[in-house]
DNA sequence: ATGACCAGGTTGCTTTTTTAACCGAGTAAC
DNA sequence: GTTACTCGGTTAAAAAAGCAACCTGGTCAT
């Protein structure tokens, strides 16, 4: 019913945990384009092709931390109770990551978050390929809505909001102010917004 | 004319530093055989046959700190300036062994290496493995020496009083003094003994 | 413009490691 | 006395990693 935790598992864990840290790290050090996937390589102490076998383009180095979060939403869907509304589930699993300030809504202070939505944000080629993530991810919440063009509409809607609730409390964030002052507005907003779509 | 450190290269050697220094530390808090290779292969994190290929026996598995001495002595003989004689040069580096305490002197007062030398000594399996390691000394450093049977007479002595002075300094450090204690004497009877042997 | 780099990726080929299954000897249960 | 462990050690096949060499596309001197 889980994982096999074999060595070979476990292993492979751990060197992929190791690239994306090693990446992540000298990214924030030194900007996106001035580090090399040698670099990252020589970091993390394995070879180039290796380096490849596990991340398939250098934004992926990057973006993979978005990544685990990948068809999130279409489980979040999947995997409701009966008798609740899929618009409901989704507002619901989104309040659940403002209360515990989950880097995907926006709404955390830790430096390194921060510091790593900035590179994100501002690195073209990363925002570029994040939006490619986001149409597959809108594409497998459309799946889990329905079949019709309202599913399409519908997907498209719930992750529009969120990727403004989200960005909305980034910047507030990056005006200055700390996730825990920020918390309350942010549940507020994004209440309103989810009772919108309805 | 160095060694080639590749990453290859490098991480074999982690790989086998890693079983080495697990085998030994669950050998000291366990006995040699209520730990199976199992539970050092689990400890290291590789497989078994993994441990095989890096150490051919489970007595390996202790005496690779011996091993990795292996032909010193003949390499001492065969390295010693000219002008040097043989005996001269082994004296010399016996003593060098006693000044830096270097643990197969036996003048080595650290708990854990206290604990290795009654792990060794104390599990006859190991003992016994250990001689066939000497034996191969011997013969390397006969070679070394030269053709004759003098040549395998002066080594076999020349390695006898190495044990016994080896022992004798364990032995006094076993009955609870300590190596900087027993340094002065060491020093003069591996000169008296070396001495003799010319 | 040419040639020499450096970048992100890829391609074979070899070496290393995992896995599961096995062998042979000992040993405890029943 | 058979059954069923466990332990040290081995085997064969398959996965993973390393290495060197390559491809493509840019950038920079000369």
């Amino acid at each position: 019913m889980s994982e096999p935790t074999g060595l070979r598992a476990r292993k492979k864990e751990r060197t992929r945990d190791a690239i994306g840290d090693a990446a992540v790290s000298l990214f924030l050090e030194r900007g996106f384009d001035r580090v090399s996937v040698n670099d990252i390589a020589a970091a993390a102490e394995i070879s180039k092709p290796t380096l490849f076998r596990y991340f398939p383009t250098k934004e992926d180095l990057v973006l993979h931390r978005f990544a685990d979060h990948q068809g999130e939403a279409a489980r979040v869907v999947r995997d409701r109770k009966s008798g609740i509304k899929p618009v409901t589930a989704l507002h619901r699993h989104f309040r659940a990551g403002l209360d515990r300030y989950d880097p995907v809504t926006g709404l955390n202070d830790h430096p390194e978050v921060v510091a790593f939505h900035r590179l994100v944000f501002t690195t073209p080629s990363l925002a570029g390929r994040l939006t490619r993530y986001q149409l597959e991810d809108e594409e497998a919440l459309a799946d889990a809505l329905g079949d019709g063009i309202q599913a399409r509409l519908l997907a498209a809607q719930v992750l529009a909001v969120q990727r403004v609730l989200a960005r909305t409390n980034w910047q507030k964030i990056a005006d200055g102010r700390t996730a825990h002052d920020v918390h309350p507005e942010a549940v507020a907003e994004a209440d309103q917004a989810f009772n919108q779509l309805r």
